[in-house]
DNA sequence: CACAACAATTCTGCTAACAATCTTTTCGAC
DNA sequence: GTCGAAAAGATTGTTAGCAGAATTGTTGTG
């Protein structure tokens, strides 16, 4: 269904209560489906911490972890080069891309623009059948976050934006907003997952969902426009380095 | 000087005076540069109509044709697509890729609000030597707009949109603006260039250097948002079917 | 003649080995 | 001991060839 922009990010792994991947798994893809799905479990690494910025992806490991061939690591880490998730050098390799401060800050910038004016696009109102899943999705996440499940927080949390986003007519605004949104995850890490920030998160979906079945459209507008204020200033200044690909001379952890 | 989004638009093959590439000139080229030079070889087939929508793009012919192996090719057709101007289907191949007519409203649509923002971010007032650059630029553009030499419009009028937001702070929105620019170019095509069409760009382009030397900011956000809206109007229905992957089991050409 | 099964062809996907490059270590001169 | 050059090691980049999928062409049967 990927009529507009680059390659699908509507891929069927990424179901918000699918289950971590699992070796087996993964080695009964083939093609894409086998690209796309260590793509995503190497995105998962990172956004939770198990890869962190600057840290180098050997080709060789990677493919012996997975079971695949290189050339089909290799693949996945261009898709997450393209995605901006991972940052290679020629002849070097690839490391975790670290962002710094100022680059966070632009994205979610962006990100304010493009998801405040598809909030202006949507079709309102929603039919109830629609209301209700963005509420099933949005007790999944509350559930998740009681429970402090990191990785269900962050699938639900996608697929709330999605399923409220696809009620968009505009499906190269989409696509923009599902590329940055990914591009994010990048600094997104476990560090953002704080309790006090995942309960905005949950006020501030549940004020969507109300903005939503109200068709107030100025209200939804602002609320997407603002949904994204307090994850900037969670962002850790940790790492808070210019990008410098000769970070690849020193190996690390 | 990459620092943000994904791969390099800013490659040096893209100043605005550079001649037609010779293939000579591309097989003295390697890795990388090689690449990206089949990419925009391609991809000024594909705007000047040597390439037409749903044309088949054969890897070993086209790798016969630029005298580089196949490999080479497949990353450049890899990049295409991540460009939105290529698809490619699995075990089928790659086409020219063909947008409905409201696949390029809604990519315009996009265009409009992110290139607004951007004037709206524009650092004011410009140096005097930015602002004789951006009328170098557009005095070359109007030159070749009058002798007719459609690959120096093209290509200066890429130069123009680039040097006005180089000034932009937020390199992430620079870097959407690009990469909705170049999908565009799956759809400019040469029927765009039509005498009535130049002229509105030309005059276009002198009225934002002008807001822009008077730093009159409302006039430059009113100017950039409104630059795309007749190239919409432009675009010729003659491909108007929607997209298809299965258009592939016909040949063409 | 229509149609289905099968065969041949075309083209892409993938593999494994090799080459090129960068990094690290070693060794010797000062 | 320090510096620099050269060798060794680690890692990525590239090549050629084969495997596999999709398409096209052919043949045989009703």
């Amino acid at each position: 269904m990927d009529t507009t922009l680059n390659r699908s990010h509507d891929h069927p792994l990424y179901q918000y209560d699918k289950p971590a991947y699992r070796e087996e798994e993964i080695r009964s893809l083939r093609g894409d489906d086998l690209r796309v799905a260590i793509a995503e479990a190497l995105e998962e690494d990172i956004v939770f911490g198990r890869l962190l910025p600057k840290e180098r992806l050997i080709e060789e490991d990677l493919s012996a972890r997975f079971g695949v061939k290189r050339y089909v690591l290799r693949q996945a880490l261009e898709e997450l080069e393209w995605l901006g998730l991972v940052q290679r050098v020629r002849n070097r390799g690839s490391v975790v891309r670290l962002y710094s401060v100022k680059e966070v800050e632009d994205i979610n910038a962006v990100r304010e623009v493009v998801e405040a004016e598809a909030a202006r696009q949507l079709k309102l109102p929603f039919a109830p059948e629609d209301i209700a899943a963005l509420e099933k999705i949005q007790e999944y996440h509350s559930a998740a976050s009681e429970r402090g499940d990191l990785r269900a927080i962050f699938r639900s949390n996608i697929a709330f934006h999605k399923s409220l986003f696809s009620h968009c007519p505009n499906k190269a605004l989409v696509e923009v907003i599902d590329l940055l949104a990914r591009k994010s995850h990048a600094y997104r890490s476990i560090f953002t997952n704080k309790a006090e920030y995942l309960r905005w998160v949950i006020d501030s979906h549940w004020a969507i969902i109300d903005a939503v079945r109200s068709s107030d459209r100025e209200r939804l507008v602002l609320l997407c426009r603002s949904h994204l204020a307090p994850a900037k200033n969670h962002y850790i200044e940790m790492y808070s380095t210019p990008n410098d690909p000769s970070a690849l001379r020193t190996s690390q952890s």
